[in-house]
DNA sequence: GCGCTGACGCGAT
DNA sequence: CATCGCGCCAGCG
């Protein structure tokens, strides 16, 4: 066999996994759907559920161009509880709105924690405590 | 192929 | 506890 022509990717350590755009995108579509009413959780935190830690940011952009009614994006907020959209926009009044209506307690465009910043990824599923 | 953008995250101030 | 700055990572022009 002719030699590797391949520059051998140095595997130091682990190379993040790299899924085809659509492919990543259907998990993250799929986490989203998962979200249970009446619960949140963080773009960082949804991007790790989907297998993809790091990719807070891509969620946003699936987000943003989202045109399916049935998706619950409203449950989708900051690390910090806060609603992502603009204050005041068309779509943070929204959020604000779906999340009432699902229970959560939305005071100044955030949600409140039940457990301590630290623990976000558990407070986030389950702000009904 | 390069650089800029963004519904982000987190530590520092 | 509010802000700022810098790092991350794909998508897109």
């Amino acid at each position: 066999m002719a030699e590797r022509l391949r520059p051998p990717r140095t595997q130091a350590s682990e190379p993040p996994a790299r899924p085809a755009a659509d492919e990543m995108r259907l998990r993250i579509l799929r986490t989203i759907r998962a979200i249970p009413a009446g619960q949140v959780l963080g773009y960082g935190e949804v991007a790790v559920h989907a297998g993809l830690p790091g990719r807070a940011r891509l969620v946003a952009k699936i987000l943003a161009g989202n045109d399916d009614p049935a998706l619950p994006w409203h449950r989708v907020l900051r690390s910090d509880g806060r609603i992502a959209l603009p204050e005041g926009s068309r779509g943070w009044r929204e959020q604000c709105q779906r999340l009432r209506s699902e229970g959560v307690a939305v005071q100044a465009g955030r949600v409140k924690r039940v457990r301590a910043p630290r623990d976000l990824d558990q407070a986030l599923w389950g702000p009904q405590s």
